[in-house]
DNA sequence: ATGGCTGATCGAATCAGA
């Protein structure tokens, strides 16, 4: 089974690149964030047309998420699950093959110390809530995206610069810290024990040409699932070109 | 050269991203 999350920046701007992507590297399951759109704006029928059903989570101009598939997604569940007022699009879930997929999509949290900082450490609360009240770490899980969180500094370009950033700080950390040690392994770091692998390069300052990023997006898989996992990669190619998304894909494969 | 931000929005300047 061959999975991928990518945080794509609009759907809509980067379609041509999305059906591109899919028909060149045909993963199973695809896991999108950032659709910048509403469900009735996704382009269902050019990914129907691709081979792919979709479940879509999404919201005018900001946030929106989404999961594709080769097979039928069932059992369906947008938002945390809780009864908190909140109107932003950020997580959806289904059961795909067996197995629990989320595609989550984690607040940025803009600058420490403001609101937006005490939403998204909230919000990683209120997931682990979801998966201590919903699910069992033995459950097939699996839970990626982009969590605005680089875990260790060994993810990081430049620890000295990004350190007291909402990407870095301990705060943010600790709350992602939380969401892990329910029960998910982070495949992806398995692989790439040495770390210096990003998922993300700012737009800005020639980022990307001198590898300046960030690994944001993550892949967690609970024990049944991480245990079959042959191979997790960032698919760098895919940041170059016209009109990237400021995030390149991130793949992994389980058999 | 993989490049100097990008995308969405009552359509220009502003918000948000990370």
């Amino acid at each position: 089974m061959k999975l991928a999350t990518w945080n794509v920046n609009s759907v809509r701007s980067r379609l041509e690149r999305l059906i591109g992507w899919l028909e060149k590297n045909n993963p199973d399951i695809l896991c999108l964030q950032e659709l910048k759109c509403t469900e009735d704006q996704f382009p269902l029928e050019e990914i129907a047309r691709a081979g792919y059903h979709a479940a879509v989570f999404g919201q005018k101009t900001y946030n929106g998420v989404a999961i594709l598939a080769r097979e039928e997604l069932s059992d369906i569940r947008r938002g945390l699950g809780d009864d908190v007022p909140d109107d932003q699009a950020r997580l959806i879930s289904a059961d795909i093959d067996g197995v629990r997929i989320f595609s989550a999509y984690v607040p940025n949290g803009q600058s420490v110390g403001s609101e937006k900082f005490e939403y998204k450490l909230t919000w990683l609360a209120r997931l682990a809530d979801m998966f201590r009240r919903d699910f069992r770490p033995d459950n097939p899980i699996v839970l990626t995206g982009d969590f605005n969180v680089a875990v260790t500094d060994q993810d990081v370009c430049d620890p000295d610069a990004w350190g007291d950033t909402v990407l870095c700080v301990p705060r943010a950390r600790e709350a992602l810290e939380v969401v892990r040690e329910w029960g998910f392994v982070d495949v992806f770091a398995k692989f790439h024990p040495e770390g210096g692998v990003y998922s993300w390069w700012d737009y800005r300052r020639l980022a990307f040409p001198r590898n300046q990023g960030l690994r944001l997006d993550h892949i967690y898989a609970t024990q049944p699932i991480a245990a079959r996992c042959i191979r997790a990669e960032v698919d760098r190619d895919e940041r170059k070109g016209e009109k990237p998304s400021d995030h390149a894909p991130m793949v992994v494969e389980w058999g």
